[in-house]
DNA sequence: CCCAATTGGGACCGATCGGTCCGATAGACT
DNA sequence: AGTCTATCGGACCGATCGGTCCCAATTGGG
């Protein structure tokens, strides 16, 4: 068979496989599988990825960065209004989260499908969790609120439940509320 | 070998069945596992179970049950307050979504290890944040906010992030903001 | 034009797991 | 005491899955 354009293998892979996971999570999909819909051999795949492990802290470690850049994304028009910031990554999440047929934060149903602490998904899933905490603060920070603690912390709260519930009852469901009510947090944070 | 008081045996095995699956997860624990640490033979735990889909499906129900009690309880002594009770039954969740260990929201564990939509615990878990939804709509409405729907929504995203974050970050990360969050929410709905 | 490197595809292996079945044993009841 | 019944415990089966290995085919380079 013929050559592939090496340098882009991997990511493909990764794509191909990242895709499957949102959709039908971890476990639920066999390296066969992803085989197939990459149409490559078995060989190729565990060249770039000796164990389905290290695929999947791939996918999250892809998955985090994406998380990042669309974060840093949303905020950049915004440079200055910090409070607008705050709203606007989650109203990017809102957007995510409540596309039909989600499976919710690729993380946080990482850390459900692997409760095992040592396991190397589970980590990238926790230190995920920890650095977007560090990253909100770091913007309510400059939000010049009273407590800038707290005011991260209810963002937080309001985006991981949106991701929590959005993913099962849809963008009908409590999500539909999440970017309203994020607005009042910080206005009655900053106004105080 | 002798014989079991019959009556509570089915209770007896769900109950170290829900434990196991709630310290690591349903896929991860083995029905082996289960019969070991309950010290059965195969045949009692297959006779009141008949196939480990049905085992999953009774402890999600018990574990729905659970939550619908404990919000009862914790409501019934603020009977003719609904805001106090939007803010117990959030207090109630930081109580049991910090606890050191826990892997987060069982059901919402469950949606993220049944990722199949025609799976009976994948159903049941859907069921219930449909449910939970309904209630905290009702209790919402009795508060005479102008804006029900939106206040409910709010709690519950409370809730879910609690959950979320809570497993992750511990008692605290995110979720230490919670109970004040909630009555910051509840105020600001009912005296506008 | 030919060689070599790469790759697709499948056979194969070992482990795990859900589930079935059966023999052995220990209590309960008469 | 003796029988009957429920239970224990393990052998066993089939399916699935991650992972290894090998062969044949194809393509690019010399």
């Amino acid at each position: 068979m013929g050559r592939r354009p090496a340098a882009e293998t991997r990511a493909h892979i990764l794509d191909t496989a990242a895709r499957l996971f949102d959709a039908h999570g971890v476990h639920a999909v066999g390296l066969q599988q992803i085989i197939d819909e990459f149409g490559c051999g078995k060989n190729l795949l565990y060249r770039e990825f000796p164990s389905k492990d290290d695929l999947v802290v791939a996918y999250l470690q892809a998955r985090t960065r994406e998380w990042e850049q669309r974060v840093e994304s949303a905020i950049r028009p915004l440079d200055g209004d910090p409070g607008a910031q705050l709203v606007a990554i989650v109203r990017d999440a809102a957007d995510k989260a409540t596309v039909a047929g989600t499976r919710g934060c690729p993380l946080r149903n990482a850390f459900a499908e692997f409760p095992d602490p040592d396991h190397p998904a589970h980590r990238v899933a926790v230190d995920h969790f920890a650095a977007v905490r560090a990253r909100l603060l770091e913007i309510a920070e400059q939000t010049g609120a009273r407590d800038p603690g707290p005011l991260a912390d209810r963002i937080m709260l309001i985006i991981d439940g949106l991701y929590a519930n959005g993913a099962i009852l849809g963008p009908n469901g409590a999500a539909a509320a999440a970017v309203r009510f994020a607005e009042d947090v910080v206005n009655a944070a900053t106004h105080a």
